[in-house]
DNA sequence: CTTATCTGAATCATACCTGTTGCAATTCGA
DNA sequence: TCGAATTGCAACAGGTATGATTCAGATAAG
């Protein structure tokens, strides 16, 4: 159990686990030691549906990750990160993340373990970022003398402080043009 | 107990209390959820002389917050925020600041409760931070038309971020620089 | 419809953490 | 030096989380 893809669950068991998982999220963001009576709570499920489904509370917490992670690379790629103009996807990719992230804040601010699934995809993630901002950089929106890692941390910080501060009502588009203007021109005078 | 200042407190029980924040902060820091009992072996202590300083874990926590809280707030002070020419100003704060959150990292990090003494200096020191802005801004190193407070949330998501990603061995001037550097001009090219 | 699967409820055993107390030994401070 | 403060140790009580197991009933699937 807790494996990357059950094979072929009932259709209820699989509406149970995504049951689990938003709700292992919605609590744990808030509480990150709630109970798993807590969470079973939350989900509408028996504490024993959860451990049928995850063998540990580790489990529990891997697969959320996971699956939050695999959608925010959904994210991402939806924003064409190799085909749109560099200004463009960087819009498009921040206003999605921004909405996947506020779902899914605990789950993706887990420190996840080097060999897990979560931990690949966001190092697929980090690459992809890499890759626009590298456009941007031959389209001299970024200086060509920039630390592009340290770029990426910046925008990646960014995107955190909107989502911490904003509250959720706030519209995406905005906050991502923000996010960008902010990245790319800093609090300095405009020319 | 757990009070702001323990009245006269004997030598060996001020250094107990002081083992304990340090251990507390350091275990805190890789495993919130650390026991009484592994927070006592790390400060070579009983678990029950803890008891004794601090009425409960919550008490204990809110100590750890309080007394980081004030060494930062020593720290922006010690760069003149008020005197000090304002790009001088954010050097020396920024410099000063990453040190103390280095090393308190835990404690400054805890959602505080509003009317704990930890988010009151919390909240003097963002007043002193946008003080500071404020200066700079007149000027001419911010846009007249920046928002102060959007600009402090990015100076601040930017010290954490230098602090996650960087080793401790790295130089907090020339973290603070790059900072600065950040915060005023974003990643586009220079003029 | 019939079967295989899933679920909730009830239990049980175990382990851990918390907070308290009593006492003897040590250490600070005046 | 003498008394008070502090500490370690041991033990206890109360609470809670975890995981496993069993079984009868509900539900999806072919």
């Amino acid at each position: 159990m807790g494996e990357t893809a059950a094979r072929s669950l009932r259709a209820d068991a699989e509406r149970s686990v995504r049951a689990i998982l938003e709700a292992a999220e919605r609590l744990l963001v808030e509480e990150p030691g709630a109970s798993m009576e807590q969470i079973a709570a939350a989900a509408g499920v028996a504490r024993t549906t959860i451990h049928r489904r995850f063998a540990n509370r580790q489990a529990l917490i891997e697969a959320l990750a996971s699956s939050a992670a695999r959608q925010l690379a959904q994210a991402v790629e939806d924003g064409r990160p190799d085909t749109a103009p560099p200004l463009v996807a960087m819009h498009r990719i921040t206003a999605n993340v921004l909405q996947v992230k506020s779902a899914w804040a605990f789950a993706l601010e887990l420190p996840a373990d080097p060999d897990s699934e979560a931990a690949v995809l966001q190092r697929d993630i980090a690459g992809r970022c890499i890759t626009v901002l590298k456009r941007a950089q031959a389209d001299k929106l970024i200086d060509e003398a920039a630390d592009l890692d340290w770029v990426r941390r910046v925008y990646y910080a960014l995107i955190r402080e909107s989502l911490h501060g904003d509250a959720d009502g706030a519209d995406p588009d905005a906050l991502a043009a923000r996010i960008i203007d902010t990245l790319l021109h800093g609090a300095g005078p405009r020319a």
